[in-house]
DNA sequence: GGCGATTAAATGCATCTGCATGAAATAGTC
DNA sequence: GACTATTTCATGCAGATGCATTTAATCGCC
């Protein structure tokens, strides 16, 4: 029942851990040194300005970026208290609550993108043809948990990640 | 100077954020189930094991681990409290130290890579050939920041993450 | 309508992390 | 040898995270 994986498959994990890391460092110490918050932050707001109407519910937000329940309710906590979003009464269902991004918030997420598709491309998009970039997609979807994510959705103004 | 990057480029970067995300946490998740601690002990333990003669400078540690030296410091803390390894006095360079896998330590790297080459295995292996597992290498080489790896000198009895 | 089960969100607590700094020893230089 | 710079490792502190629990509201069912 305990099958070995092979040194194939062994090599594969190693590099996805450590290229991973690599890369994220890479990128977050850029978004750093620019003097910008967590990728996490932008994550969230990218999630928001997309919605409809600049809202959404916290638990919305938790399936979307994949993290635990707790980390969302901290993660709008800081939001709120940098003025980057604002908590709205949720008239439907009073146990819950609306995320609306403000407008600050807005612009702080499209500042970001800036500095953030630009460490992409340093990092990642000057490194790969876009032939190669789509192969590599293609072995990563393979390994992913059926996190059966929306296709290439992502890019045009906004790459999410984690 | 701030170019953008294409949308397979983006493509990529999202999927290996979230793949990797996924996989290191569905790994971790079944080493804790069957009791073990986290991964990084395992990578520690593991350098510790290969060490000429079980023992290493924390400062070797934390290159061929690549985290920071706190966190290194830190984890040989844990080490020692759990009775896996020992801190030696160093002779020759009284500031440092040598530590030095025990008994219990090199055991416990063993059973720990039942579970964790079996959850490798699980989460990489076994959904992707070994001929994709080593076009997905390369893709993830190209990108490594020149984290200039040894070739895959990994696998046969243990394979360092992170 | 009443009531237990479920869902949404927050929070206390222990642990972990990053960052900066400190303490001790060695290396380099004159 | 004296003095500064560098290297090795530890640690105090603030902030972040994981986990379990709490509070409040809705749902399902009789």
């Amino acid at each position: 029942m305990k099958r070995k994986p092979s040194t194939e498959a062994t090599a594969a994990w190693i590099r996805l851990m450590r290229v991973q890391s690599r890369v994220l460092d890479a990128v977050e110490q850029e978004l750093k040194k620019a003097g910008f918050p967590p990728l996490a932050w932008y994550d969230a707001l990218l999630e928001l300005s997309r919605a409809p109407s600049g809202e959404m519910r916290p638990v919305e937000l938790e399936k979307q970026m994949l993290i635990p329940q707790y980390s969302t309710s901290r993660l709008i906590d800081r939001l709120v208290d940098e003025g980057l979003a604002a908590r709205r009464e949720c008239k439907i269902d009073k146990r819950g609550q609306f995320v609306e991004i403000t407008e600050a918030g807005r612009e702080l997420q499209k500042k970001m993108w800036n500095a953030y598709s630009a460490a992409i491309e340093k990092h990642v998009g000057s490194k790969l043809s876009d032939a190669d970039a789509v192969k590599l997609c293609g072995l990563l979807d393979r390994l992913g948990c059926s996190c059966g994510e929306a296709p290439v959705l992502a890019a045009r103004d906004g790459a999410p990640a984690r």
